[in-house]
DNA sequence: ACACTATATGCCTGAAATAGCATCTACTCT
DNA sequence: AGAGTAGATGCTATTTCAGGCATATAGTGT
């Protein structure tokens, strides 16, 4: 039951939903996706631990920088259904849509180490 | 997105979760969930009024009764995906066991009109 | 070792959510 | 119409959560 109110939690905010639809096209350091979503760092990094918690992203670190990445949901059930069907929703909601088309002009070189 | 965050925050209360899983059984009223979840009759009602609002329940008045029921999901695919995982999921988990073996047990007759 | 940068953590604030009590409304029955 | 019961709504207290700022930690390069 924790589990499975952990997972719904997690999915329940805009921002960590915004995340997980960021991170089907490609694995994001912090500052990357602090600069799509623009809010402050440290709240991003506040949801990536809460989507952690809940085993829907994990992350792998890179020098300086730590990359999330979307899990295989091997942690639950609900962690798997909830990714599987986030690929396919939510894609034709305009400000979604609007997100994913800047992610290719996002991209670390530009944004970090500023 | 609002009707997505809006489900998903539906389901991230155990309470509700739990009026979920009896409701898979048999339809219920008010006083018959409140018996069962030994929480104030007002909560019940507020936690009723969050999952209509998320197409999870609807309600048919029966005289002075009004009997919940859950819906077909038909309002949102969001909603249908729930309604339908957790057909299966939670059913091992001790609490949830428990509590439907005492539905049975939970009859209006015997406890309202009291 | 030092300067610099990316990320995490602690603390604080304001907003939202849960729960209860009191009250109001709707229906039933006499 | 009046009494009684089921359920809904309003108000309040307490908790939880998102967000920001300041600061700590970790890794890079000189």
């Amino acid at each position: 039951m924790m589990v499975f109110i952990k997972v719904m939690k997690a999915l329940s905010d805009p921002n960590r939903v915004r995340i997980l639809k960021m991170l089907q096209h490609k694995s994001m350091c912090v500052c990357e996706l602090r600069a799509a979503l623009q809010i402050a760092q440290p709240s991003v990094s506040k949801h990536l631990k809460i989507l952690e918690d809940a085993g829907l992203v994990a992350f792998k670190k890179d020098g300086l920088w730590v990359d999330y990445f979307l899990t295989d949901g091997s942690s639950s059930p609900y962690a798997a259904s909830a990714l599987g069907n986030l690929k396919h929703w939510l894609d034709d909601e305009p400000e979604i849509a609007e997100l994913v088309e800047k992610l290719p002009s996002i991209r670390r070189e530009d944004i970090c180490k500023g």
